[in-house]
DNA sequence: TGTACATCAGTGAACGCGCGTTCACTGATGTAC
DNA sequence: TGTACATCAGTGAACGCGCGTTCACTGATGTAC
């Protein structure tokens, strides 16, 4: 890799690797394909050798953070073993740590502003990742009678939406709470879950 | 308002108008200077008159934008009027409608990268609207006995986490779900309002 | 093993563009006398 | 009421900059014979 004569190597993730670190820096907006360039040490005209151009490029970052996305998620998850709620609880959890170790790809993937429907390669990658989280969200609800029953959908969508939030207002630099991030998802789920039945009122 | 001779009448607010019309149709960070400007029939240099530079006017529209949201949380809240529950399920109804209503300025507050300590003017006015959200919480958390009774801060916290994940995530364009976000809210809150003994457990 | 040649990854210069910001200015407004 | 003048909001031209993208090119690589 570190040869370097007047071919790159694999200078399309060296590429891929210095937008995450752009963006990791700067945030998704600061990112610029010329940037990129220098980053791996590069002409910026060499970067359409790989990519159709600088949105391409940042399309392939978030789709690879979906990738690793859905990889932890399922890996948390862990078939619902030991049990569903537990389960349940270590996506939640590795939805943060998500967060908190690939920046670069999170913002990417959420804060970009790019859609996953104008990315085609983007889509399905995108509906992996939702749907471990889903099946977790179901795994848990079939411990629920019935008609008191939500939608997989709509539990997962809960949590799904309590955790962006999370990071986005209280890991970011911007509000500050009293509680580490961590904490504060952990203890919102624990509350939902008690809400849906599955925790005891009083734990 | 109408007349338009050399001088604008008033170009600040126009300027913030202009500002916020740019901002809801191409994101915070589609702002330019120059396109305000434009947008307010002026010429760029003019905005200097009013503020001292980009950064600025995004920072007053941001700062309108806290002045608007906490009067709206306000009046939700109601003073807690009829009861604790009503008035905060109130204001979680409130966050949302603000957003869908002002979207300008919900982007400038909250995707535009500008801190609130970076900005002095920002500051307290965000500080305000946060303390509705707070008061609302502890309302209700008087209604909790004292060992199982959570900081109002840190329920505030979750219910913002949750309300600004579903406004990311489902308002915007991004992701679709089956449910519309009022609805994803609504319920949301409600299974969380059950896990903290505040609702019944099946209503 | 050695050489000719096709392939193709990266170069370097150039482009047009819109950006934020500055500056000396000018035209309108309103106040003092 | 009329005029001189200070104030100041907006103009218009200019700047340097970095951006994304294009193009003809060149140098390295690897394959065929």
């Amino acid at each position: 890799m570190t040869k370097r004569g007047y071919h790159h190597g694999n200078l399309r993730q060296a590429l891929v690797e210095a937008a995450l670190t752009l963006i990791a820096e700067k945030g998704p907006q600061g990112f610029t394909l010329s940037e990129a360039a220098k980053g791996a040490e590069v002409t910026p005209a060499a970067v359409y050798r790989h990519f159709a151009g600088r949105d391409d490029l940042l399309a392939e970052v978030a789709r690879q953070g979906y990738e690793i996305f859905a990889a932890l998620m399922e890996f948390a998850f862990n078939d619902g073993k030991p049990s569903a709620l537990a389960a349940f609880e270590a996506t939640g959890r590795a939805y943060l740590a998500f967060a908190r170790k690939y920046p670069g790809h999170y913002m990417a993937m959420f804060e970009s502003g790019l859609s996953p429907q104008a990315w085609p390669d983007l889509a399905p990658v995108a509906a992996q990742a939702r749907a471990v989280l889903e099946r977790a969200a179901r795994g848990l609800s079939q411990h629920l009678p019935e008609d008191k029953r939500p939608p997989g959908s709509m539990v997962s969508a809960h949590v799904w939406a309590m955790s962006h939030g999370v990071v986005e207002l209280y890991m970011r630099g911007g509000a500050t709470s009293a509680f580490p991030p961590e904490d504060l998802l952990e203890t919102g789920i624990g509350i939902y879950l008690r809400g849906l039945g599955l925790l005891p009122p009083d734990r």
